[in-house]
DNA sequence: TTTT
DNA sequence: TTTT
């Protein structure tokens, strides 16, 4: 039994472009950075305050991270949701240390474009299209190697 | 504008009973810590596995501190809702390290439990009743300062 | 104890401006009309498909009706969280009929804009500046009866 | 694009068994009567309310519906999520009538149990074991046609 | 450190 | 590092 539920449900904008890589077993990894903020009215003085909180999100399910990659940038406003898994690693002194990451695991979690905002518009971020790496000049559509129908939930 | 959202979902047992503290301003802070688990079976090797991923929640919300504090335990079964918080401070090293806690604010979050195993319960953790600091033998319901009626959530 | 939760998180876009009107006891009210959709490819066919679902939203919390009522029309897209809420009623033949609707009870629920489409806007939608009943030439932003800079949660 | 999230949580007791039948292709459709209550004091009379909302829950979902045949009866508490779907049908006068679902569709979905109370205790329901249509004496574990460990997330 |  |  477990009867357990491990949920992040965020919305907000891409500080910037998301990093792709591959594992070793060739499997795309892509990571987001996250921007979620809040704003209020401090009672005491009176001021208009901001915070921000950012967020890293690591997509391991397939179709999402082939969304993510080829159509998300900097600024993206986006909804994604995940699982919260803190993992630990070694740092230069040797000293462990912490990162705690949204996942969304194989065939788990939701990625929805909220606006307009792709990487195939001329923007101030390079385009997607060639971001994979190996991707030439016979890249496009069909180099993608997967169907565009078939692929993108927004 | 913010146009985010900020939001941990989370439902799994309390790995020891609840930490309470006082603000400067003298307001009730309750930490918990707690387990979520999922489990599989491994493809290839056919072994059942099994992950636990442990949580800190940071309870600012007055009238959920309080229920924490007088009715959760060890083992505990809750579902808490809450928002991201990364907190940056410095070990005994002088090193700049990052915790992420979900963050129940002031009118904000959610805390429901899910089983009878209460504070109130005999258990094998001390009972709620006596573990406010300076709750001495006067103590209890009405030395609680607060109705249950109006408090208690669940 | 309940130990209960009931939650609805929708992300979609109003099909008409909102709808206001005040309680017995004179408290605002605002409904809105929000379209969620879902496309996919027919495994069969291979046609491309799309299913639209309507909800009918309910704000009863104070702050949030004036949000929608105020910076809210047709078109907007916004992230609403309330609870699931059946009510019954009698219609013209005496029938019983009942409605399902996501409710955002007083002190309860989250509204966020998730785009700039409001009412402010010159848009095709009449501007919501005008639209509380008996707001006369005087009215505008003094004539709200309330702080922007505390209210607007976007 | 549709930027579209239709998702309803849900935590609460199951009013009766679970009600299995089958798609006219053969899939096994599984119905949830769920209960979810709020309670709270009446602040003009003190009275203690309560209010208790019915949810009906459709599962698609292959796997999640032998779960719930298998595992739930009436008074487990369970965890769902799913999506808002509003059904419409002709009653036995030929009125058009609605009926709001939370249906969780083929791979989509959550359904956690939260307690104990499954079908394989000595209750006051018949044990699930039995309940498919035409589970003879040969039926049992292996006359389920699956693997419980790959079948049950709890 | 929980739970099954 | 985003967004308004």
């Amino acid at each position: 039994m477990a009867g357990s539920v491990n949920k992040a449900i965020l919305i907000g904008h891409l500080g910037r472009d998301p990093e792709s890589r591959n594992s070793q077993g060739g499997d795309l990894i892509v990571n987001l950075s996250l921007a979620t903020s809040e704003s209020w009215k401090d009672k005491a003085t009176g001021e208009r305050k901001e915070r921000t909180e950012w967020h890293r999100v690591v997509i391991f399910n397939e179709a999402l991270a082939k969304v993510a990659r080829d159509y998300l940038r900097k600024g993206s406003k986006v909804y994604v949701e995940g699982a919260l898994q803190t993992r630990k690693w070694t740092d230069q002194q040797g000293q462990e240390r912490y990162t705690t990451e949204v996942v969304l695991q194989r065939f788990r979690g939701e990625l929805t474009l909220l606006d307009g905002k792709t990487g195939d518009d001329t923007g101030r971020s390079a385009p997607r299209e060639n971001s994979a790496p190996g991707a030439g000049p016979g890249g496009g559509a069909s180099g993608r190697g997967y169907d565009l129908d078939d692929e993108i939930p927004f």
